[in-house]
DNA sequence: ATGAAAGCGCTAACAA
DNA sequence: TTGTTAGCGCTTTCAT
């Protein structure tokens, strides 16, 4: 059963394929009520359906946009894709996901095939290690957004969290609730929200006055942040309050706590940067602090379909705040 | 800055079309080692990308396949999901994702819309409602893989759990522990698997000579489920076990054990069909009826690649069984 | 109000 | 070993 091309229709409806073209998109500013109707007609009978391939080869856009999330395990990557789908979908466009899981040639070879597949754009939470290859595409005007990291050294586009004065203000809660002795753990400093979180860390710190321990600041791989939280915690002082970098690094303390028949709140505080699904249902109080995925996906597909309809010229960074949620024991 | 073609790199290197066309498809076999070099060099000095889009035009492939699925929220979407990606990657093959949203409409623009672009396949998590639609793909034979349900009437390839009897196994662990008053709750009976969970349900009630409850069945809109529960926990008699139908009704049955300050294991026990992450972190103890996500995803993909490849003929049901996971307080 | 013809960028016989 | 040519299915002037 060969597909049904838009010869076969113009054939069966008795016209050129360039009305039966009219027809498809809409344009019936001069087509006669009977050639609407015989084209209707065939295009049922046959069950035709239009070739957007050979379309998009012709009008040299595709409305499609393709979305490269570093590590879809983190749960605003996934979010932030609803959220950007959604406008999409709005806007007759279809975006196309792809996982780069934290690999930089992943990523790398991502981009080129979108690129080559002919996306008319790209929204990158970028790894931050393909710095000629995201600088190649801005030259050639190439519509992106770069969402959640910024990379130093690139004027672009960015839509990010204020993570550096989010984190400052937990911090200060914490102390403000007494803490003196905070500890941070965080997956290692590659990444611009990673450092900027820990930028507010120290400043929450410094400006209480209180000194800056080494053994309280853990950068670690996933899989060695439990072998660090023993050793924290094995300290002479070990910490009353503990800051988890993002969704990922909790899970690893929660698996510590379990083990060590340790509270949260009661062994220590403890602070999430990221919202986690059912925190409120848990018996165990976390304070989290979320970020606006929704918002943040919503004005990056925004600003790439204002680009990809050149509506828009230079670049523009969108600081979104987040919300600090306090559950606490008492 | 226009975008770079075959004929640019052909007219650069000094050499025709086609032999590009054959150095870019790898088919080096007559080809002189200095045309190569030429070539390798203009391609290099131009920045030649090679538009897929094109080149799928005349191939009639596109190298991708699409992925909708009823509902992205539930956790064995994504598990799957990934897992067809994964398999895709290894065989140069890129995976679209789209989310029905369990909504029939979308599922249908969405398998139109996919099907226009041209895709090679789909793998679809089906509404069940568009039953003239998957027929047609399948009288055009046009390659389809039907995930985790099954419709009725439809023969076509599938990939399901064995939800019949990883939820009796499940009951009868129940009654095994003495419990005689059971109870179910599940999303609307619209789609195979509530149905078949259903099914499991009775069987293991009725071989262990307990009669059913119609009170101990609740099938609701998620929106419903909370009111459904509290008219259950108000009967004379209420059920000292729940099964949930799926992890999106574990949520309300935690969601309503909270509120009303009720513990699991405690008031009554629970079991979940779904594996929940975290499950294992929680204190509650939930016992949690496992899919094999990831082999599922595996194997509708291999059949898929199959069928495209043309190596396979007529249609293949795989059913996969379920881990009970059981995890109880003593 | 409709049709003819050229061409989007590539591939694949077939010639040379 | 490389070049010529004829499309893939559609859109888009420009005629008519």
């Amino acid at each position: 059963m060969a597909r049904v091309t838009m010869a076969d229709v113009a054939k069966e409806a008795g016209v050129s394929k360039s009305t039966v073209s009219q027809f498809i998109n809409k344009r019936y500013e001069y087509m006669g009520e009977d050639t609407k109707k015989k084209i209707d007609e065939a295009i049922k009978f046959l069950g035709y359906q239009p070739n957007y391939l050979a379309r998009s080869l012709k009008q040299k856009r595709t409305s499609m946009i393709g979305i490269i999330v570093g590590n879809i395990m983190h749960r605003l990557s996934t979010e932030v894709s609803r959220s950007i789908e959604d406008y999409c979908h709005k806007h007759d466009i279809h975006a196309i996901l792809c996982n780069a899981d934290d690999n930089p040639e992943k990523e790398r070879k991502y981009i080129e095939v979108l690129h080559a597949k002919q996306v008319d754009g790209l929204i990158i939470f970028p790894t931050g290690q393909n710095l000629d290859l995201y600088q190649k595409l801005i030259d050639e005007d190439y519509p992106v957004v770069f969402m959640d990291r910024k990379i130093e050294g690139l004027k672009a586009n960015y839509v990010v969290a204020a993570n550096r004065d989010a984190t400052e203000e937990s911090i200060k809660h914490l102390i403000s609730r007494g803490h003196t002795k905070i500890a941070i753990a965080t997956q290692p400093l590659m990444i611009s929200p990673r450092i900027d979180r820990l930028k507010g860390y120290k400043q929450a710190l410094s400006e209480a006055g209180i000194p800056l321990i080494k053994e309280y600041m853990i950068h670690a791989e996933r899989e060695q942040i439990n072998h660090e939280l023993e050793k924290l915690f094995a300290l002479k002082e070990p910490p009353t309050a503990l800051f988890a970098g993002n969704d990922l690094v909790f899970i690893e303390i929660l698996e510590f706590f379990k083990d060590k028949q340790m509270k949260i709140g009661k062994d220590a505080a403890l602070i999430v940067f990221d919202n986690i699904p059912l925190a409120h249902l848990a018996e165990t109080q976390v304070t989290t602090i979320a970020q606006p995925g929704y918002e943040m996906g919503q004005k990056a597909a925004e600003i790439l379909l204002k680009q990809i309809k050149k509506e828009q010229d230079g670049v523009h960074e969108h600081v979104f705040p987040c919300e600090l949620i306090i559950r606490e024991s008492s």
